[in-house]
DNA sequence: AATGAATGAGCTTTCATTCAT
DNA sequence: TATGAATGAAAGCTCATTCAT
């Protein structure tokens, strides 16, 4: 017998040590071009063990998928949790922006999205995920600008909102090197004018 | 003999044709997952023969990003060489979101902004063009307010003008389903706010 | 401490479990197609356990197969010892068909079969329990005939005999909707005439 | 261009020289036990370029069973062929043997049926192949003793000529040293018996 | 210009077996 | 006695690429 909870405890503890090991193998080579051979090695664990946890390397993609569209609604929580949203997204420009070019989680979210785009089981992940943010943020803008009459084109604003912040992940690729201080400043400029009603 | 020009102009053809057809087979699987067989089925042209053209995988995907990058540069041409520019752009809206929900270029834009995080010989491609797109964009506004003095924050501005029409790519795999007037009005709320001085 | 011999037989108790699993995976998949994990999982034993038991897979398809010549010369021993050998091998025919039609025996039969053309330690343990077979049958047969004078071709007579029942497991398997009645009869008739001198 | 039909004709006999190579491995280790890498090797081809020729294992399987069964068919035609069916079944009888006891096909063919036993594809083909061969012989059997009134229980004798010649195959493998002559003499006593009005 | 036969490395996955507990 | 985590070799199969024709 193995003290209780021991055995479960290990075994999460094994599967998140495959999940990160895939995720800086996906970073660098993308979800295809990323061998299990790789994964194992950045794991230290054999190829054949790891398929005692994922029954192959597509739920090891869904897994990672499911974790990264967890953390940002994490992300999200942070921010909704603040007592004044519009300032609070205004305010979160400059981290996300730095999140965007710094973190290494820009290229995963593309590759994701890139999946997401011809494979069914992660795209409804992904939009589970986006239609739950798109609520929660929506609920709380309503409540936020109760007093001042209905806000138009909701549904349009947190669109373009989620447009904004993830295209900074584009940026990143595309000039990685961009004004971090002017773009932040151009950010909160457009921000403010999203939430105006 | 063949008159001259005509053999340059058959091979270009050809070109085009493995090109589409590579587009068409990255745009349902990425570019790792689509196998030169399948391509060659798609160009009706026989695996060893698309080799006459292209030294190997990789280059096709390299003239596909140059294409799609210039076809940008093209998109980006239209707007430019209107009268008003802050008009063109707003009225560009609704167009871009079509272009980013209907069209099949999504997808394909994804994979090569995933790829360009990767593969530098990609990443420059597309970083020289965004370049060139800034360049043009950020002259002709700074031509069309140069009466009402400088434009603070011109780079961040061209910026998240970038994020905001890439953003809609990411959005159109998020939520394919948005409301699209909802969402052109909120953008052309931005774009508005995003040109003001 | 353990009562004297519970722990044997506990041992040999859970030696059957295990061949007993095993005969029902090698059944559905044969001896090389059906893994270790399906015999443990049938078994409700854990892997590493059944090597507490047996050396390998090898020496499980060897018990198994050894099981099964041990139950032939039970089923051959129920007929010789009959008083009149010649009316009990025909009236095992239409038994004999039975079991080759229903039992699951037949295709078990014939992969330890096709297992011994090419395992000489599967072959000697089948060729030794065939001889021991013949042995007893020929001595049977002799005996019940000793009045008669010699019977010609006793040798031959046996091996026919063992061809006849045997083949039944390869009609079952090329034509299991054959027609019972029809066959026993003439299986009848046919060992009858086997059996004069 | 090629010579016409030589294309297919090279095609049809790198196909033949899979089978061949495969035929052999398949009898030295059965069907699960052999690898496409030995199979490459025995055909002097590289194991991708079989895929050229065959979907995969199974339907290399698949195309050596049917192979099979066609040649059981034929060595049936050669027998009803004769003007004499009774004569000529008594006749084959130490053929038939000889090829069970030296001809390599008697592995294979316990192989092959030990697979039909749980694969459905393969056992389609061989209860079809078995249906034509009883559809002939029986028919034959018919005009042959069309004066003599009808034969009772045809498709039973019939079955038990199938267990009969089909049985030696067995014998083979049990007891591969039996004594020819004997043997021979034996199953000529049972044919002639079975095809007794 | 054009084919597709041919290669062999590399892929994901499975498996018998071992061993610390 | 009993477990199942862990291994590593080998399986079937795919693929980009080459080359004789």
């Amino acid at each position: 017998m193995e003290a209780a909870g021991g055995v479960k405890k290990r075994a999460h503890a094994r599967r998140e040590q495959v999940l990160d090991a895939a995720t800086a193998c996906f970073r660098r080579h993308g979800f295809h071009a990323a061998s299990m051979a790789e994964i194992s090695r950045e794991a230290g664990m054999s190829v054949g063990h790891i398929y005692h946890y994922f029954s192959g390397k597509e739920a090891i993609i869904a897994a990672i998928v499911e974790r990264e569209q967890q953390e940002i609604l994490e992300v999200d929580d942070g921010i909704r949790s603040q007592p004044d949203l519009g300032r609070a997204l205004v305010e979160h420009a400059p981290r996300g922006l730095q999140r965007a070019l710094d973190g290494a989680s820009g290229p995963l979210l593309l590759e994701v999205l890139a999946e997401a785009a011809r494979n069914p089981a992660i795209a409804s992940m992904v939009r589970e995920a986006d239609a739950e943010v798109r609520r929660r943020i929506g609920s709380t803008l309503l409540a936020a600008t109760a007093g001042s009459g209905e806000l138009a084109d909701l549904q349009g604003r947190l669109e373009v909102l989620g447009a904004l912040f993830g295209g900074l992940a584009i940026r990143a690729v595309r000039n990685p090197g961009l004004d971090r201080e002017s773009t932040a400043r151009a950010m909160q400029r457009v921000i403010g004018a999203l939430l105006e009603p």
